[in-house]
DNA sequence: GCTTCATGTTTACAAACGTAATCGTTCCGT
DNA sequence: ACGGAACGATTACGTTTGTAAACATGAAGC
């Protein structure tokens, strides 16, 4: 049967999902570009650049859908498949995760360490220059 | 301490070290910040935060040798741990390996989404703001 | 010397992950 | 109607991770 127990209370769950690992994620990539999908229209987007076979794909959906970060829609004998989540929470997520245990919660520590470490370039820095000034407007 | 350093860090095991799993980066954090310890002294350290045993650390300790992120120099019948790996270098590589996988690379995106999110502090905005008055000059 | 404590080494074991193959069906083409 | 393609479900299997316990051994105290 479909393992999909409803209790569809709201659409993009902003409830606790487990982690996604990093395989899950880029299968939510698709589902975020895409917005719906097949196990096979996920293919045609990751399967070359990752070196999966179909397989994989439905492993990965399987287990999205057992953690609800996706929905499956029967459609005839398949599904199609939407995110849950929204991908600027999954983002802003992993990046509080990353800033808190990292550097201690200081998003400019971050920055700091990006601007020595170089990996900032000309476009980043105007881009961000032009963001700060829209902030403190 | 402005970038340009293109030729420094010519000692600190550069070299491919595996990948460091959360906990023992935990117990990397503690090597960075004492320099050199035993494992009863990484114990002290985060034993009650995280709710480890003695047991665990040393496993942790070993898979870091293991993974060649640590050394090991003997003292008597035990040893004493210290990391071969930079904490910049590590917090600078998860850094942009976040930034890669969920940005594009593009940093300026990352700190836009912070911003958004509005997980910047005013301390932060005003670090960032120095920072980038560094930079380009 | 013998017991106990400290310390690293070896072994353990479940959950998560990466990466599928196989199984049981149903649908489609001929 | 039948054979194969297309799907999801089930099962698989090696690795990594989290979290230790058991074991061996040497040091230290009595």
């Amino acid at each position: 049967m479909t393992q999909s127990n409803a209790e569809n209370s709201a659409q993009t769950d902003h409830g606790k999902h487990e982690r996604i690992s990093e395989a899950e994620h880029a299968v939510m990539e698709v589902l975020w570009e895409r917005g719906t999908v097949t196990a096979a229209e996920v293919c045609e987007d990751v399967c070359e650049a990752r070196e999966w076979g179909l397989a994989t794909v439905k492993t990965l959906l399987s287990r999205l859908v057992a953690k609800r970060a996706i929905a499956a829609k029967p459609d005839g004998r398949r599904y199609i498949y939407s995110a849950l989540i929204e991908r600027s929470d999954y983002i802003g997520g992993e990046s509080k995760r990353l800033v808190d245990r990292l550097f201690g919660g200081q998003a400019s520590s971050l920055f700091a360490h990006l601007a020595e470490q170089e990996a900032l370039s000309e476009d980043d820095l105007s881009a961000i220059e032009a963001l700060l000034k829209e902030l403190k407007q």
